[in-house]
DNA sequence: CGACTATTTGATAGGACTCAACCTCCGTGG
DNA sequence: CCACGGAGGTTGAGTCCTATCAAATAGTCG
């Protein structure tokens, strides 16, 4: 990875804030108890690195593992080798929160950077459940988030063209990274090789390379090294059809506020 | 709808069970006092014809809406009219478990026959998740299994071709109306139109015919007047490269069960 | 029996894939 | 300091899967 950028490391708009409050404060306050508690059940963090699993499917979930700083991704593999990628997982996101229902994992995850990840225990988030309904609320709403970009994905595959989808994706990236601060003058880090984005859209690598071409021919992008800029995000959202409002940033916003939600503007790309 | 079928009528395996208790006691028990609420909040149906949409994008979620019985589906339009079904909605489906986050619904959800719903009140839900920390896990499970679902469409649409998707869907539907008793010699009721079965699949309505050939030239399946018929279940499956772990219908089994998991044997596909 | 809606079929076009090279960038090692 | 090797990116050519267009054939309902 390039060392000559730094968006990464560059300070949280809250120095103090826990990935995992900052996101379940897009939902509710949490009270100091509560946070308190999260921060004593997700203190020690592990290290990944770029390309190991974090969980493997199959396995028994026995806690919930809760990415800190870095990129991963969830995938599921086929038996003739085809892989999908279900889904990317950036900072305050949540690998497992299925331990409850889904004894076994039914896919994989795995980390595209080197990826710090705190584990909560199973016995932490049950008492937590019992005791904390409206922190109980906060994660569901969590797992909610997850579920409507996953159906978003599915519209991307099923109804849109290679170059619509690609647009599509980066838009995407661009509101969710924004939103925890990680774009920076229109630049986000993207960790991901032209196959890697290949199984993401369900498209072959070559046609990647040539779609990718298309996107900066027309001005809208550049992506080299693993950085990712975004030239026209209002041009990049109408290529892909892109409309915010399913990522539901601004749930929280008092009423009266209009149905397509924006990241801070400072974060907006200029001209 | 034809009249000389009643595979939806036939009684169920539980003549006392309400479709939810029936749901969320494939992850746990309930207690009496659990139980009564849920027949208390949702005891008042309203009936939706074919073509009605039950929740429309855009709402603001008032309550929960439950399926009793019928044949459901969500889906999404985009700006230019193309419209993908992000999936099935069969007895037992909560539509809009996004109550506490989704403040507005970002999809809609349509009944494709006459379809009951019953309609729990947010007070209600938000006093259930109050006082049941065991229900509220409970229907968060539900909400994980719809993940699931959707996950695995995702990888339908991305990585199988059309012959494949199409008889990954039919097996899945299988599954899923099985484990509520809706099958019947291997038939089930599939109220769709080749054109939604485009939608669903993210394939022309003319590709879907050709497809639909195909399978039934391989022997694999009927499909007419709206009634499934199975031929070779496990021939269906391997030409979808289905595997039913990711249904998660036999995580509540005791321990030493496989992976794979199957519905009743009386349920079975004969010959 | 019309008026629809849904299913089928035929013919053609095009988006995306495959195969196969070739190029570029980097890190390693002699 | 340059050669080598490998991973990732780019190109070109040919093919196939799926979409589109168009029209004919069922099936349904008042």
């Amino acid at each position: 990875m390039p060392s000559t950028w730094a968006i990464r490391r560059a300070e949280p708009s809250n120095g103090l804030a826990h990935p995992l409050i900052r996101k379940l404060s897009n939902y509710t306050t949490l009270s100091d108890e509560e946070r308190k508690a999260v921060f004593q059940a997700a203190d020690k963090a592990t290290d990944f690195k770029a390309g190991d699993d974090i969980v493997a499917r199959g396995d028994l979930t026995g806690g919930v593992r809760l990415v800190l700083d870095g990129f991963a991704c969830r995938y599921k593999i086929l038996e003739d080798g085809r892989r999908q990628i279900l889904g990317y997982l950036i900072p305050g996101d949540m690998c497992d929160l299925h331990v409850f229902l889904l004894k076994r994992m039914d896919h994989s995850i795995a980390a595209m950077t080197r990826t710090k990840v705190a584990i909560i225990s199973q016995a932490n988030i049950l008492a937590f459940t019992d005791r904390y309904p409206n922190f109980t609320r906060a994660l569901w709403w969590s797992t909610l988030l997850d579920e409507a970009v996953t159906r978003e994905w599915v519209v991307n595959l099923g109804q849109r063209t290679a170059y619509e989808r690609m647009a599509h994706l980066f838009c995407e990236l661009y509101y969710r990274l924004a939103a925890i601060g990680e774009v920076r003058d229109g630049s986000y880090l993207l960790p991901l090789t032209q196959t890697t984005l290949g199984d993401t859209l369900g498209l072959s690598t070559v046609h990647v390379n040539r779609t990718l071409q298309d996107l900066r021919a027309h001005s809208l992008i550049s992506f080299k090294g693993g950085i990712m800029t975004v030239h026209d995000l209002p041009a990049l959202e109408i290529a892909g059809f892109f409309s915010a409002d399913y990522l539901h940033l601004g749930d929280r916003l008092a009423p009266g506020t209009t149905g397509t939600h924006r990241p801070n503007s400072e974060l907006q790309v200029k001209r």
